[in-house]
DNA sequence: TGTACGACTCACTTTCGGGTGAGTTATTGA
DNA sequence: TCAATAACTCACCCGAAAGTGAGTCGTACA
């Protein structure tokens, strides 16, 4: 995807960015599953057993920095924890991605 | 969180194939510009100058064979003309992308 | 005669997202 | 003393997706 495409993107239809925010690989999993209580990022692992370490960091950092998620350091824990918690504004996002996931489940004649 | 319960997360976050099938480039992009009545291979050229003729092609032919359009012959043009039309089921898609785009511009605190 | 149009298809190349395997830091238990 | 645990980070590699440029087919018009 270089500048050009990008520009001629965004100006023309203006999904692409939450488009490309949704598509990566495991987010909105990850993301449903941290609003499932389900945070830690060893328990992520052993939810997605698949999943690469770097992978699951990149995810967790990209739902950080775009507000979906907030991270908390579990204080007095060692090894260190973390916990995430979902935002209204990920949570939101989830109820539409639950949308999709309805319409993908449902028939069509 | 035993072996089963993490079977039961994994089978909750199944959301990857509507997922996929809404991420490739251009996509949703072309199914809008469907429903808008562009629907010649030729004006979505011009919409969108930087796609490639072979990734147009692709992503009609799979709007088509997921149901999300269908293609028709304009007869009696010469050059041939087609057209496309899309179905309920694309209808419904679109709807939700537009959610996905209404989440993207609201501000949040 | 030849050139342009509409709607493609094909072989080839490039890009980049994701996987792999190893290393890090601090601490606790065997 | 050594291994294990939690939560990462890093350098490197690979394959699929997307881009490039050319070719096709059947007209129609200059």
């Amino acid at each position: 995807m270089n500048a050009h495409n990008l520009q001629v993107l965004a100006e023309h239809c203006q999904v692409s960015e939450v488009l490309e925010l949704i598509s990566p690989r495991w987010k909105m999993q990850v993301l449903f599953c941290i609003s499932q209580e389900v945070y830690q990022f060893s328990q992520l692992k052993k939810v997605f057993p698949t999943i690469s370490d770097q992978v699951l960091s990149r995810r967790l950092a990209e739902i950080v920095t775009e507000g979906l998620a907030v991270k908390i350091q579990v204080p007095d824990t060692m090894p260190c924890q973390v916990k995430y918690e979902v935002t209204e504004k990920g949570a939101a996002l989830l109820e539409i991605v639950q949308d999709l996931h309805e319409w993908g489940k449902k028939e069509w004649e």
